[in-house]
DNA sequence: ATATATTTTTAGACAAGTCTAAAAATTATA
DNA sequence: TATAATTTTTAGACTTGTCTAAAAATATAT
């Protein structure tokens, strides 16, 4: 049996893992999960003892299979709960995560199977990230991100890389949303700002927001 | 904030205060709770520390209005959950109890809110319980148990008071459903099994059948 | 290569929730 | 009403998950 802790720390470094290096170290996984590296420490090594993380002192934290496919069921659960509370419950993109960071850990192998038809085996979350099957596995992602792309080049707008709720409202207020189509018009280098293009209407963006907005295409 | 496990014993005492006495034992809860009466002990006075129960030594505990209400709207999650489950994702009646107990604790008001509106504000679950409002209010159950019913009379079964799944596969394998139409036909006065007609078949019952089955009507 | 800075681990403590065993209070029985 | 049986509480221990502060290891900079 996993518990709800231990779910926590297997998604964080699963999310780690993808961004980076193979082995994850003690203090980003501290900051992910809003603890501290001591405490960090402690439940690697209890992951280590299930089989479910490898990890060599001081070396930094890796998934073992197992720990890997956990992860990603959890990753699996949140991401269909934030599909039924948008598509279902009238919630908005930007007021599912918590919800969802609750309902990840229900502990059900039925209902996350009849929860995903009922959805319709929906492939991507409201924030267009891909929603893993019941072995792990989704397609990989073809969306890239606006700072790759070259002026002139346009996208529909399918992966938005923070969910948190602060950068959701900052689309909102901007009518920006997934699915919009968008055309890159100008870089500025002085700021690495960018000049798009969507519904008719210019707006410049930052480079922060920029480097969270991927277009497919 | 109220935890999960205080949460599990405001709804332990409030159901044990609902069908006896206003004071309930600690070895009631430790029963029903599957915990000891040591335990038990413990809790209480960190429910009556945060205002939720009626706490003297040796004479057994009682809820606050706060504390009743905090039950009444885990019970309330409880049975909405049990309707989504049973409507929505194909569950059936013996199947949803364990689920909802775990999603009985997810905390989100909106959730609720918006569970209740698209389940089209059902006022019972599967097992025919009465689903409490907001308020913790619900309409007060009409229905009576079969072992008071005159011989002749006829109902709808619409409430079974036991919702283990052993006795609700029972049911399944009798082909006893809510809804179903019964007439009571006679009462056997040496083991105080009972008698009853459905869908033009006569089954017998025991004691202990009839005792958790409620007509309507 | 050595000293300094940073990261990681260890040691020890704490809160929540649970348990067993013993003591205290209440209830039942004779 | 005194004694026995039962219930409830207390005392002390244990587990999980967390923290702070100190020690150890690793990485960085001169
Ligand atoms: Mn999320
Ligand atoms: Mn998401
Ligand atoms: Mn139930
Ligand atoms: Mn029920």
């Amino acid at each position: 049996m996993i518990t709800l802790s231990e779910e926590n720390y297997l998604k964080a470094i699963y999310h780690l893992g993808k961004q980076g290096a193979a082995a994850v170290s003690t203090n980003a996984i501290a900051e992910k999960i809003e603890s501290k590296a001591s405490s960090v420490t402690d439940m690697v090594k209890k992951l280590a003892d299930k089989n479910l993380a490898h990890y060599i002192k001081y070396q930094g934290v890796s998934l073992t299979n197992d720990g890997r496919l956990a992860a990603a069921l959890v990753v699996r659960k949140h991401r269909l709960w934030e599909v039924f509370l948008v598509e279902k419950l009238n919630f908005s993109w930007d007021e599912v995560h918590d919800v969802a960071e609750q309902l990840e850990h229900i502990k059900s192998q039925k209902l996350v199977n009849e929860l995903d038809a009922f959805l319709g085996f929906p492939t991507h979350d409201p924030h267009g990230d891909p929603i893993p099957d019941k072995d792990g596995n989704y397609a990989p992602i073809k969306s890239v991100n606006i700072l790759e792309l070259e002026i002139g080049s346009e996208g529909v707008l399918s992966l938005v890389k923070d969910s948190s709720d602060v950068f959701l409202k900052y689309l909102n207020k901007n009518n920006l949303a997934l699915g919009d189509v968008i055309k890159v018009l100008d870089f500025e280098p002085f700021d690495d700002s960018v000049t798009i293009q969507t519904k008719n209407k210019q707006i410049i963006i930052s480079k922060e927001v920029a480097k969270n907005l991927y277009l497919s295409q």
